[in-house]
RNA sequence: GGACGGUUACCCAAGUGGCCAAAGGGGGCUGACUGUAAAUCAGCUGGCGCACGCCUUCGGAGGUUCGAAUCCUUCACCGUCCA
């Protein structure tokens, strides 16, 4: 029986994109220290990211010890890896301000009070602001030849393109590199993972260490998801799946994950979860047997949303879908639906537009932002989808009065199979 | 600096004086079916009234014309080739 190594993990679970030659040896052989890093593009990370947080923490329990390094250095600059055209340069204060709030998502997935192996958590700006121009020319630069950093698909990509990428973002794969032999002089870092996007970065930086310090140092990156219909992991209609429940509630991040599609979840599971293989082979048994009642789907939402945004946030979204989807609204209190709803999309809407007369319901959407115009209003409810305290408006001159609400406190938008908004009386 | 080509709605892309709010595709929304699924089918997809009406839109500005996304001038940006 040979030793259950994390390496033998990542590969079932289909993690394994490339990794560096030697790789599966060396987490055979002993506890090292790995790094991911994490550039501050926006203030919250998304669902994207999950793969490889979770990946660290994957390593932790291995008994590694993972680095997440924010690259509040790295940010400034913008990789072209994965992107078509030149980015938009963020402010310095942007950047600051992303950091910070990245760094306390970042800490909420690792634990930096295991013994032997406690996580860390790094931000690259403190080194790299520091870099003198000729110095990093001369030190690190010289190290890379044009040759091999136009050969980076990244950069190859671009150069294909009309926007081509500009010197700034060319230079990003050094910036990169010289992290990882930072981390790996001060760390002993020696492993640096990422997405399959990652793998020029990461190998610049392998070839750096061993081009300075003759140390052999790897890489592993996993494959970046795809959904089997093809479109991007991680975006809805409404946007991209954050981590931040000011960004995405916590209610819509467990509809995003329960509404995962059925071809999709085993390997979510995977990707996302610390279930055993055992206990996915029942779920992917359940799926097959079972597809109606959503079992893996369910257990995949509650896992990741309870990581995410903890035990209580997890009832509330819960509870939630319960009621939304068990079409049992009528009969609520005010007082329950103010619970259920705690994370539903709502609006405000004074008192006094309600008496008398009423709001034209048409408006009513708009303001809620429901719909996009009074004439996408009018569409919906043509169309029959639009409904209010769950029955179907069918007048598209239909008002909404004081009387429609729920003990003078709430009225249910919803628009389609799904859409749920509540609209808070007030005033 | 020169020559040519391009810039159309969320994206791609037709349209070269009126019949253009602008073809087609993608995406999105809604409905039917269903499992809060996939696939499929149908409708919708600039704004305001909604009824034949009005307003804003085809890179920016100006002009020709009864009338322009379509012609002219100019500016900006992108691409290709040349210096």
């Amino acid at each position: 029986m040979t030793a259950k190594t994390i390496f033998n993990e990542l590969q079932w679970r289909g993690l394994v994109h490339s990794y560096t030659e030697g790789v599966p040896e060396l987490l055979a052989g002993r506890k090292i220290t790995l790094y991911n890093g994490f550039d501050p593009t926006a203030d919250s990370l998304h669902v994207g990211h999950l793969v490889v947080l979770t990946q660290l923490a994957r390593f932790q329990r291995y008994g590694h010890t993972p680095i997440a390094l924010a690259g509040g250095g790295t940010g400034m600059i913008g990789d072209p890896s994965g992107k078509n055209e030149e980015r938009q340069l963020l402010t310095l204060d942007t950047v600051r301000e992303n950091v910070e709030k990245i760094k306390m998502q970042l800490a909420h997935f690792l634990d930096f009070d295991a013994r032997g192996n406690p996580a860390m958590l790094l931000n690259n700006a403190d080194w790299l602001t520091k870099l003198n121009l000729i110095e990093f020319l001369r030190d690190v630069g010289k190290h890379f030849t044009v040759n091999s950093m136009l050969a980076k698909d990244s950069v190859r990509n671009r150069l294909e393109r009309e926007e081509g990428l500009s010197f700034t973002e060319f230079s990003y794969q050094l910036l990169q590199a010289y992290d990882y032999l930072h981390l790996h002089d001060t760390c002993g870092c020696e492993l640096q993972m990422g997405g399959s996007d990652q793998w020029g970065n990461i190998t610049a930086g392998v070839d750096l260490i061993r081009r300075v310090r003759g140390a052999s140092a790897h890489g592993l990156v996993c494959q970046l998801l795809l959904k089997a219909d093809g479109t991007k992991f991680g975006k809805t209609a409404s946007g991209t799946v954050w981590l931040s429940p000011e960004r995405t509630s916590p209610y819509r991040f467990y509809q995003f994950w329960f509404n995962t599609d059925d071809r999709d979840v085993v390997t979510y599971l995977k990707y996302f979860t610390f279930f055993t293989q055992e206990e996915i082979a029942e779920l992917e048994a359940a799926v097959r047997e079972h597809p109606e009642q959503r079992q893996a789907q369910r257990t995949l939402a509650r896992d990741l949303t309870l990581r995410t945004h903890g035990e209580t946030a997890l009832q509330k979204a819960e509870q939630a879908a319960q009621v939304l989807f068990g079409g049992a609204l009528t009969g609520l209190s005010a007082a329950e639906i103010e619970d259920i709803f705690a994370d539903v999309p709502s609006s405000e809407q004074p008192r006094e537009s309600l008496s008398g007369e009423g709001l034209p319901l048409l408006d009513l959407l708009v303001a809620a932002g429901v719909s996009k115009s009074k004439g996408d209003a009018r569409r919906s409810i043509d169309e029959g989808g639009i409904y209010l305290n769950n029955e179907r408006v069918t007048d598209v001159n239909r008002r909404a009065r004081l009387e429609d609400t729920v003990e003078g406190r709430f009225l249910v938008l919803r628009k389609g199979r799904k859409n749920y908004h509540l609209v808070k009386v007030v005033g």
